[in-house]
DNA sequence: TCATATATCTTAATGCATTAAGTTGCCAGT
DNA sequence: ACTGGCAACTTAATGCATTAAGATATATGA
């Protein structure tokens, strides 16, 4: 005997479909004695329920939310940032019995999931721009995180007030700045110098930061040399040590090193180390993000924290709530030794 | 005017439903004229191809392959064995053009997903029994990695013979043998001594390592003692230090530390060289997984490689081809300067 | 007592597509 | 000229369930 269905449960206990499926869905729709004698029968017949396929065709949701990931699952699974962000959502998600999908960024065919999934909560602007044309005219819900989408809402924290802040707390007039940013710009190119060919999306978490630091610097009286401001394709230690080693050799050297991320600044700040250069006394240093390593590591770094555990969670609820507005999360930026 | 239909693009088109769905999945059904001016009409409608919710329920397979977790995602995420692995399977499945939806091993309500998905990849025994017992009545395709489960095709390594391996490329006779050991156990009982309260699946990978301990200990006339064998409830580093700590406190200590990962021996040579140990002089350790971290930390450490992103790959390849073997990978003893 | 409201169930349309079986027309072979 | 065979479509059954609207029967109120 083949699966038990909607229809055979119902012909099994002489009853319609739809009582059956009222039986699960909208128990005030019928007596309460025949729901049990229901749901009994349906234990006994071995039916677990509707078949979700199914339901999910007729009432055009299915529970399961995907996640896409601006960089390849790799990426986002070594990178303690990004993978905190995906705890949360999958916490916030499992609280709400909610599936999660991982899409990976650098495929480009929406439509083989769209009709099976909620929504998209899009990490971080895909490098992948037929991707954002498509989430853009995407008929589901779109939520974004660490960027914008035009009419979609987003959760993000303020990066250009954070980085203003952080600049803040480390810069002293006659300073010379060196800024480390993350990719502002397509892939293609390996480690430019400059903000020329910067990237489509003004909205990047990257431009935002870089506002900041440079509204600080002019507030100081400090301004950004096109040599001193370098944006890594890749948030990873080589690409980091690269950039950091060509800012330190310098001379006159920087005095102070924004970094866009954590992880880049631990890596700059072993370089800087081991060019026998002392933190903080000839060179300062300020972080982003807030990841746990930086408490454990020598001098500590002070940075922006910004809980993407919490963010995740936060993108989670705000994806199954409905509100299309931009929400904007707290940061905190703590001082280390670095500064 | 609502989203396009097979339907109402047929009607459009002045042809059948048929020919339509021919033309998106059967070319040979249909003259190719017919075909592309089908298609073009459809790009013109906005018609992206079948509804794939529809088309799930119809055929019975979505290309969405679910990944359960054995431990919550976090465990999943921060654990470089466990990500590797998940990395490999989503690489794979991007390559077949599926899909992946993470599903944490610490929810029991498979039903919930079972109809949306085409099966199962199961990474580690579920420390939850009703999961377990879930899977194994699972209509749909189950493969488990790191674990057996009774009918179901399997990617493993030959834990015995590996662990049997490292412990005869370290062990001298007359040696004083501790095991730092994975949980065998029930979670609920925090650090257990002694192999009596075992957990009920005997295939485990710890129960083959152990096994695969016992036999060449055997070998060389050695024993192990009740006291020196710990089972970590949690694979993390408060866990392995505070085993590390107990076993290497007793008196006479042990001489060799077989452990059942490699970050667990990590911590265990930290405590070890906190303690003033000279290792291998005066304690050898041997790990097992293979990670890349364990190249940076000095002393080196000898392990079992065992290549967890082709795990993963291999997995999901496993998984469509339908074998339904048990395949045993290869693995590689890496000898390190712990030993 | 009669009309009306309520509770409880059924009917039937609907969501969107797949596919086996049936139809039609055209061509080749004898 | 007749027939088998094939290409190219169409018909209609099917997958499994949701839900608005309709049908009864029973209860309520005046």
């Amino acid at each position: 005997m083949s699966k038990p269905t909607l229809k055979s449960v119902a012909k099994a206990l002489g009853v319609s479909t739809a009582t059956i499926s009222n039986a699960f869905n909208r128990p005030d729709q019928l007596s309460l004695a025949l729901r049990e004698k229901i749901l009994s029968a349906c234990a006994e017949l071995g039916y677990d329920g509707p078949n979700k396929a199914a339901q999910s065709l007729r009432k055009g949701s299915s529970g399961i939310v995907a996640v896409i990931l601006s960089d390849s699952l790799e990426y986002m699974v070594s990178d303690p940032v990004a993978s905190q962000f995906l705890q949360g959502v999958a916490r916030e998600l499992e609280r709400q019995s909610k599936h999660l999908l991982l899409y990976s960024g650098s495929a480009d065919n929406l439509d083989s999931i769209t009709d099976f999934v909620d929504g998209f909560i899009c990490y971080g602007a895909p490098r992948n721009l037929k991707l954002i044309e498509q989430l853009k005219r995407c008929p589901k819900r779109v939520l974004t995180v660490d960027f914008d989408l035009p009419g979609r809402p987003s959760v993000n924290i303020d990066n250009e007030q954070a980085a203003y802040d952080s600049a803040m707390a480390v810069l002293k007039p006659g300073d010379r700045v060196a800024v480390l940013g993350l990719r502002l710009i397509d892939a293609a190119d390996s480690r430019t110098v400059g903000t020329a060919p910067l990237w489509d999306n003004q909205s990047s978490v990257s431009h935002r930061r870089l506002d900041g630091y440079q509204r600080a610097m002019q507030q100081l009286g400090l301004t950004l040399s096109n040599e001193l401001l370098w944006h890594l394709p890749e948030s990873n230690q080589a690409c980091a040590e690269t950039a950091a080693k060509a800012v330190l050799s310098q001379s006159p050297a920087p005095t102070v090193l924004l970094c866009m991320s954590d992880l880049i600044a631990l890596s700059a700040m072993r370089v800087a180390l081991g060019l026998g250069l002392r933190i903080p006394e000839q060179l300062r240093v300020v972080g982003f993000d807030g990841i746990e390593e930086t408490l454990r590591y020598h001098p500590t770094l002070s940075s922006v924290w910004q809980f993407s555990d919490q963010k995740g969670e936060a993108a989670a609820r705000a994806f199954q709530s409905g509100q299309d507005d931009n929400q904007l999360l707290p940061y905190e930026l703590r001082l280390g030794e670095s500064s």
